[in-house]
DNA sequence: TTAACTTTCAAACAGTTGTTTGAATTTGAC
DNA sequence: GTCAAATTCAAACAACTGTTTGAAAGTTAA
C-alpha cells in the first residue's frame, strides 16, 4: 500500500495545500497551484485524496486531533489540580495550547490557527461538519471551566465571553492584523506568539 | 448617460454581489451566480463596472464612506462634548456606529460589517488598498481617544486592545458564531445587534 | 417619425477549472 | 532477475471561468 515515497508525496501535497488554502481560501486555490508548489504531478491529488475537497478534509484532519488533545490536556490539568482556579487561568490554558502548537513547526505552527480563523467567515461544508465533532467536547469543557470560575455570570454571558475571547485570540494569533488593514503602517507586529499572549491576557 | 433603468440595474447587481461576496468570497462567487441572482444579463457587470474586480470595488465603495462618516461622527461627538470620557464610552461610540448601520436595511444592514470581518482573513488586493485610505483617519481618532481615556497604558498596549476589540466586535456583529462552529447547537443566537452590544460592553 | 443614444441580449471567445485515462516508470518481495 | 503492485506522468476530458462582440431592443429629445 503505502511505501516511503507515497507518504512523502502525500505529505508534500498536504504541506503545500495547507499554506495555499489558508492564504487564498478553498475556492481561490487551484489544483495546479497546489501540485506545482508541492512539486508533484497534477493527478497526484486525486490519486491520494480522491478530490480537492478530500484534500481539504485531509489538511484539516491532520492538525485537528493533536490540537484538540493539547487543549483538552491543558484544561484537564488545570481543573483537576485545584478547585479555585480563576477565569484568567482558564484563558491562559487555552492560549498555552495554541502557543505550544505555534512553537512547534512540525505541528504546522500557527498555520492551523489561521485555518480556524478563516473558518469563522468561510462556511466550508467540510469544516461545518468536522469542527463540532472534533471540538464539541473541548468547547464544553472550557465553557464549564469558565462557568465555574465566574459563578456570578449566567451561562448565556459565559457563552458570549467565550465567543468574544476566541474571536480576539484566533485573529490575534493568526496575525490578521487590523492595523495592517486600516493603517498604512502596521503599528503592531504580531509574529511572536508570546507577545500576543502577554498582551491578550490583561485584556 | 445614466437613466433610471440603468441605475436600477447596477443597483440590483451591487445588492446581489454584496451578499454573494460576503457568503462565498470573491473567488468563490462567479459572474453567472451574480447576474442570475440579480436577474440581469451576464454582460451587464462588465458594461457597468468594467470587470469583476471593478464590481467588488464598487460594492465596497458604496458602503465604505457612510460607515466611516458615521463612526467619525460618533467619536467626534464624544470627544468634543467632554474631556473626561471613559474607555467604555469610546467602545460604546464605536459600537453605536456599527449598530446604527445595522438597523438601517437600506444601508446594507450588517452585510458590510460581514464584509469587513471577511477582509480580516481574505487578503483582497482592492481592500488592501482601499481600507487604509478610507479608515486610516477613523482608526487614528479612536486610538487617540482610547489613549486619552487610558493614559496609564502605553501606545503599544492601546493598539493591541483596539485590535482585540475590533476582532471580537466585527465577528460578533457579523454573526460568525464560534458556537455554531464548535458545537452542534448554537447556544447563542446573535442576530439582534442590541443583544450583541449589551453582551460585549461589560466584556 | 427621425435620429442619436443607452441598455439588453444571446452567442461566442480563449483560458482555466477539477478530474480521468492509460501507458510509463518505480518499487518491494520473492 | 522476475513479477505484480504502487506510483508517476503527459495528455486529454467536459464543464466552467471572466470577458467581448455585434446585433437587437429600448429610451430620450427634437
Amino acid at each position: 500500500m503505502e511505501t516511503g515515497k507515497a507518504l512523502e508525496t502525500s505529505q508534500r501535497i498536504l504541506d503545500a495545500a495547507e499554506v495555499l488554502f489558508v492564504e487564498h481560501g478553498f475556492a481561490g486555490t487551484s489544483m495546479r497551484q497546489i501540485t506545482s508548489s508541492a512539486g508533484v504531478n497534477i493527478a497526484a491529488v486525486n490519486y491520494y485524496f480522491g478530490s480537492k475537497e478530500g484534500l481539504f478534509q485531509a489538511v484539516f484532519e491532520r492538525r485537528a486531533e493533536p490540537f484538540a488533545q493539547l487543549s483538552i490536556g491543558k484544561i484537564d490539568e488545570l481543573t483537576t489540580a485545584k478547585n479555585d482556579y480563576s477565569a484568567t487561568e482558564v484563558v491562559q490554558a487555552f492560549m498555552a495550547a495554541a502557543m505550544e502548537l505555534g512553537r512547534n513547526p512540525e505541528n504546522g505552527g500557527l498555520v492551523f490557527v489561521k485555518l480556524l480563523a478563516r473558518s469563522y467567515v468561510e462556511p466550508n461544508p467540510v469544516l461545518k461538519e468536522k469542527l463540532p465533532q472534533r471540538y464539541g467536547d473541548l468547547t464544553r469543557k472550557y465553557l464549564a471551566a469558565l462557568s465555574h470560575a465566574l459563578p456570578h455570570l449566567s451561562s448565556t454571558e459565559i457563552n458570549w465571553r467565550f465567543h468574544f475571547m476566541t474571536s480576539a485570540m484566533f485573529n490575534a494569533f493568526a496575525g490578521n492584523n487590523v492595523m495592517r488593514l486600516f493603517m498604512t503602517q502596521p503599528l503592531v507586529n504580531a509574529r511572536d506568539p508570546q507577545v500576543v499572549a502577554d498582551m491578550l491576557l490583561p485584556f
